[in-house]
DNA sequence: GCGGGCCTTCATT
DNA sequence: AATGAAGGCCCGC
């Protein structure tokens, strides 16, 4: 059962970052408020224009879905496409931050 | 809208 | 070390 991942006590998980996945926190946080990139713009940003679906993989299982800015990283066509905690959401914290912007303007 | 392909990480063999 | 599986995607038709 590959697909139940127990979290083992310690150990088992890689506690570092992995250079692809720096890059790409790093790419994601420069993001201003209320503004939205796609995920192609992260994976040129980091040099690898047809990984946009590994930057995904990366936001996906994100160490802090809450601090990274992932609701901003939106599809190329527009779309929200997915998040980890909630599309729902993601689409309500762009829309909030774009609000935020227009008032700090 | 549908199908195929790219890239990375993780677990198992 | 090698293989298989999955993931919030992108591009072309």
């Amino acid at each position: 059962m590959q697909f139940v991942r127990l979290e083992k006590d310690k150990g088992s998980k890689q506690l570092g970052f992995t250079e692809f996945e720096k890059k790409v926190l790093r790419c994601v946080l420069t993001i201003p408020l209320g503004e939205t990139r796609t995920y192609k713009w992260v994976a040129e940003k980091i040099g690898r224009p047809k990984s946009a679906r590994a930057v995904g993989n990366v936001l996906n299982k994100n160490p802090f879905p809450l601090i990274i800015p992932c609701h901003r990283v939106i599809k190329s066509s527009g779309s929200i496409g997915g998040f980890s905690c909630g599309k729902a959401n993601k689409k309500k914290l762009i829309n909030l931050e774009k609000k935020i912007k227009n008032m700090l303007k």
